[in-house]
RNA sequence: GCCGCGGUGAGGUAGCGGUUAGCCUUCCGGCCUGUGGAGCCGGAUGCCUGGGUUCGAAUCCCAGCCGCGGCCCCA
């Protein structure tokens, strides 16, 4: 029987597990403040689902398999198109705008790696019924909240729009296939053969020269970047509307208090096919991948026979940030553990034992029972070396009336009270 | 999917053709019949898997598996 996980799949510990809960509690607070409602999607989903609009790249590195039926299923390799389908489905009498968020496990099948893990969790913003900037700068606020809420300093933005490039390819007449198909190698920065197949396809050199030089155009000084641009893009008034849609974007963000380095880069293009408007990563100083993607998908909705809608959304990698605190941070989650450990001498009633720690319980004070037989010394070494603040001793005595010993090991006192005395008690445990 | 490096008790490591496989931490028991992290004593768990070379393999070779880093891509 092998023992290991599976290849890319980890045991969360109980300190892995506590970090976790931390970044999901602060993604919850987030969807709480802005009004985004948490659903939960199946983590096994129909090929099709993805397969449609999700990009070659996806595509061929999903857990693939039959039910017994024969069915082709998937382990879900992201959220979004989850979401969308609920939209168009479940969700279509609902009024807009919709608001919904997902804490969910994402399965894909790649090389592990720092940061790559075959099984991780991500946590979404989905946004739909608007088209309108506020509705994006939204998104990169949430992100930012988050980031913020966790203590991630060294933030930033790397923020553009996919219908720059594709309204250029599309003005000179280059079909949705053929232009993914350049989206997706200029995106693996595959300079050479993007150029040798636009010039197969027989594109005009005015669009490739602007394409080239746009995905060279990146950089922090939002300014220069917009208005050289603007420049290139002067002889294409579509491509030229997405970019000043692009503008405005930025500049709601940083009216919306988006206090992070924004490079801004008009050339950016993204591996999942169904981005069609503004689009964003976000990292942190010092690592190469990214934490955070997002962007807006205006037809995924209607592409799963739901009416036309809008939507626009991010997907946090829980997992990323995770490990990003753990060796870059140095963070040290600690799991939450009771502060009292209960021990009985010999010759005490087990009844007694539990009676007691169903009361303190009640009073709402954490206990952990001895149930190993130490003797009181072991006992107390054993509740130090777990940073402990109380050791609760009860023998003969203490049963005979009523009581329990309460011992303060950083005071290193030690009291008896009576175990019907709730305000002793509290005062013992310095509750009150 | 590709390239590089690596795998010794639970964790960290030493050994790198013949060792009883050593050390530190941890864990368990005792000293200790109801009171302090100590100390001492005792104990437990290991050479990733499978082939090959050799009189002899943790050690050398091959393959696989797993891990780490890089490419690619992504969260």
């Amino acid at each position: 029987m092998p023992l290991d996980t599976p290849r890319g799949m980890d045991d969360l510990l109980p300190e892995e597990v506590a970090l976790k809960r931390k970044i999901e509690e602060v993604i919850r607070e987030v969807f709480e403040l802005y009004g985004y409602l948490e659903i939960e999607t199946p983590t096994v989903e129909y090929y099709e689902l993805f397969a449609a609009k999700s990009g070659e790249e996806i595509r061929e590195r999903m857990f693939d398999f039959r039910d017994k039926a024969g069915r082709r299923l998937v382990l879900r390799p992201e959220v979004t198109a989850s979401i969308a389908r609920v939209v168009s489905t479940k969700l279509k009498a609902w009024p807009q705008p919709i608001r919904l968020g997902y804490i969910a496990d994402c399965y894909r099948y790649d090389e592990p790696q720092w940061g790559r893990r075959r099984r991780f969790w991500q946590g979404g913003f989905e946004l739909f019924g608007s088209r309108s900037p506020l509705a994006d700068a939204e998104i990169l606020q949430v992100s930012y909240d988050v980031f913020s809420r966790l203590g991630l300093e060294k933030q930033f933005f790397k923020i553009g729009h996919i219908g720059i490039l594709r309204n250029i390819l599309e003005e000179a007449g280059v079909g949705e296939e053929d232009q993914n198909r350049i989206l997706s190698l200029l995106d693996r920065k595959l300079i050479d053969e993007a150029s040798e197949f636009m010039s197969d396809i027989g594109l005009n050199s005015d669009a490739v020269a602007a394409l080239m030089k746009l995905i060279r155009l990146e950089g922090r000084d939002k300014e220069r970047i917009f208005r050289e641009a603007r420049d290139i893009l002067s002889p294409w008034s579509k491509a030229g509307e997405k970019l000043e849609n692009l503008i405005e974007i930025v500049e709601t963000a940083v009216e919306a208090g988006v206090n992070a380095p924004m490079i801004i880069s008009p050339g950016l293009a993204r591996g999942l096919e169904y981005y069609d408007g503004f689009i964003f990563e976000q990292g942190v100083e010092g690592v190469q991948v990214s934490l955070n993607g997002g962007g807006r998908y205006d037809r995924l909705v209607e592409l799963f026979g739901g009416k036309p809608t809008p939507g626009v959304g991010c997907a946090i990698g829980i997992t990323r940030i995770m490990h990003y605190m753990l060796d870059k941070l140095s963070v040290k989650p600690r799991p939450r553990e009771p502060e009292t450990l209960l021990v009985g001498v010999p010759r005490v009633s087990n009844r007694y034992i539990a009676k007691v720690a169903g009361r303190l319980r009640k009073l709402g004070i954490p206990v952990e029972v001895e149930v190993t037989g130490k003797r009181v010394p072991s006992a107390i070494e054993y509740a130090l070396k777990k940073g402990m603040k109380f050791v609760i001793i009860v023998g003969e005595k203490e049963e005979e009336k009523g009581e329990i010993s309460v011992k303060n090991l950083e005071r290193r006192t030690q009291i008896e009270v009576l175990l019907s005395d709730e305000k002793r008690i509290l005062e013992a445990f310095e509750r009150i």
